[in-house]
DNA sequence: TATAATTAGGACCAATTAGGTCCTCTTTTA
DNA sequence: TAAAAGAGGACCTAATTGGTCCTAATTATA
């Protein structure tokens, strides 16, 4: 259950699509180019105006656009934009009135996993996501990516048809 | 959506309660230390057993105690016991057979966001978990704590009654 | 000025799924 | 041999998600 919503997931296609598009785009454009259902696309793209993460224009030839450069929109931001802030535990979100509070002694530190989650999605940037082998993430990626190629005993092949 | 199942909570909780304490423990016993739904308790025991999180002794005077020091068990281990792996979106789950895959090029970088996830829940150990004030995590934490008071000018205080 | 294009803001419903509960079988100790 | 305890699932319902739709507000253009 540790999973994005469907809709978040959505967001940051959008939002990727957005990232690499230079002019303002309507909702159901965006819906075409990502193959989203079109409803869902303009739900989102309501989510993400209202945080502030797009910029919307009413009327015809509306749209949305970033409201700021794609390195400074973190996934956090997205996801939170959604699906409100981020808490892996009903704790952090009730302001610790959860039913077992008594022993929430013995989970004190789970804010601690909030925060190194948040923190571990803020690293990630929407320009990160939107071009693949740029960014501060991608240059991680490369220099710890697994080895594109191993050996093995060439005894160990064997014909199957 | 971004949250841990209940069952995974309790897990935490009970792991917390089995890390503090050194003889073998019964699920009805720890539930009733943890005041958690008993049947919740076997449940959740049962899937950390068979993740090898903790050894189980069956028949009278059974019980669960942990597999390993607590240090050595980490919060993403507990969390793929109880939920399967961490995969925030569906993409990673079905190798990469999702509906949209052709826009799956604009979101081809989210498996870095399941990365940087599991490796930020791969920091927190169950000692960090228990042990409120030590450990890795919350030596992190207090380097890194908001300021305990602040500084206001005098003359932005008022009397409310 | 009217109309078409668009976003804003919700209401609403169906299908899924999570969370609980329960049942039976196996293993071990007293 | 009986009681205590874990193993492994089946199963149900209550909540939630995901999708759809409706109406109002706003803006460009004919």
């Amino acid at each position: 259950m540790l999973r994005l919503a469907k809709l978040t997931d959505y967001g940051t296609v959008i939002m990727t699509t957005l990232a690499q598009s230079d002019t303002r785009r309507s909702a159901t454009d965006l819906a075409a180019a990502t193959t989203l259902p079109a409803d869902a696309a303009r739900k989102v793209l309501k989510d993400l105006a209202r945080a502030g993460l797009v910029q919307s224009e009413r009327g015809a030839h509306g749209g949305y656009a970033l409201a700021r450069p794609a390195t400074d929109i973190s996934v956090t931001q997205i996801i939170e934009a959604i699906e409100g802030p981020i808490a892996l535990t009903e704790c952090s979100i009730h302001d610790h009135r959860c039913d077992i509070e008594q022993s929430c002694g013995t989970r004190g530190n789970w804010h601690l996993i909030n925060r190194a989650v948040r923190m571990a999605l803020n690293q990630v940037s929407l320009a990160d996501l939107a071009m693949p082998g740029s960014g501060r993430i991608a240059a991680l990626a490369r220099r710890f990516a697994p080895p594109t190629s191993v050996s093995i005993p060439a005894d160990s092949i064997q014909r199957t048809s």
